[in-house]
DNA sequence: GATCTTATTGCGATCCGGTCGCAACTGCGC
DNA sequence: GCGCAGTTGCGACCGGATCGCAATAAGATC
């Protein structure tokens, strides 16, 4: 579903906006679900765009609905699991990425660690500390600046919720 | 050499600060290298701290001072190769990470890829476009009011130089 | 310069996060 | 309920990075 590489694709649809979607990379600010806020509305725009309601999509929108921050693939695949053994890790990074390109998923870089995926609607930037490994959510304001000095003098577009920023908590910093 | 974990160090020049030194996490703030400014001067470091001047060591930090900006591991392994074909790739990683903590090196996360290197004398910022794979260096300047707000509100302090910071590059942003 | 201690190296095995090829399966449109 | 094509489980595989180990060689000491 929603492949973006491959030859000529087939219109099961008919829509173009399908391909125009298809042919997109993967990136927060695009996708038709950045605003779903159901896993039957997710599922109903899944289908929309020709893919199908399976049972490990929905059990994946499911803990991706109910977490409270960001899931390592490995972490999904371990709740998925408890509900649906079956589920394959190659699954969940399927899924995960095909949500992506939907808009309804955003992952972040981490550092050293393994990517951390979240719903787009929740989507927040990271700062981690390099001692105690332990993670902030980093209030979206903080950015504005940033972003807006980095557009107007280097013309670059900061994708905030893409990464995590390095460096040292209150207590390393001190106590280190 | 170096070595931050194992039992009890052994002190060859019997040096206390050698074992603060051992002890610390690797960072870039750290160290009494970072204002090294030749092969030699790295050299004579090193074995103050009491490790070896080895070959591979020297044709390192020869290829990252003629470096004109961030290497991978594996470019660095081809450009040591070069004039020492038997270097092993395992070996660079270990003087790398020698090097970082002695602070003459340090590396960034850069988002999907394999990490970056450079003398700590010449570190900065990055940005990485997620469309085309365009990096940028970013001036430290720009990220001065970031880290003093992130500072102050959150008591964390940005170590701008470990991460790459993910977005669109201008081409990107308005072609894409 | 011979000796000895131990830091360092090369090599291959291994780990880890992530991707891929493929045959089997199954949503769901007809 | 048929059949097509989207999806899945599985195992192989990939790239980046780390590790264990026996062999090597800096360099301090004599």
């Amino acid at each position: 579903m929603f492949g973006a590489d491959g030859p000529v694709p087939t219109w099961a649809d008919g829509l173009v906006l399908t391909w125009v979607e298809m042919s997109k990379p993967l990136s927060p600010a695009a996708g038709a679900g950045r605003g779903a806020s159901s896993v039957d509305e997710v599922l109903r725009l899944v289908r929309a765009r020709g893919g199908r309601a399976t049972p490990s999509r929905r059990v994946l929108l499911e803990v991706l609905f109910e977490a409270d921050g960001h899931m390592t693939a490995e972490e999904l695949a371990e709740a998925v699991q408890a509900r649906a053994p079956d589920v394959h890790i190659s699954t969940i990074y399927r899924n995960v990425e095909d949500l992506e390109r939907l808009g309804v998923v955003v992952h972040a870089h981490m550092g050293h660690g393994p990517a951390a995926y979240q719903l787009a609607t929740l989507a927040h930037g990271h700062f981690i500390c390099e001692v105690c490994g332990a993670t902030l959510e980093a209030p979206d304001e903080l950015f504005a600046d940033l972003a807006g000095t980095v557009k107007a003098e280097m013309g670059f577009t900061i994708d905030p919720h893409h990464f995590a920023m390095l460096g040292r908590c209150q207590a390393c910093e001190e106590g280190g």
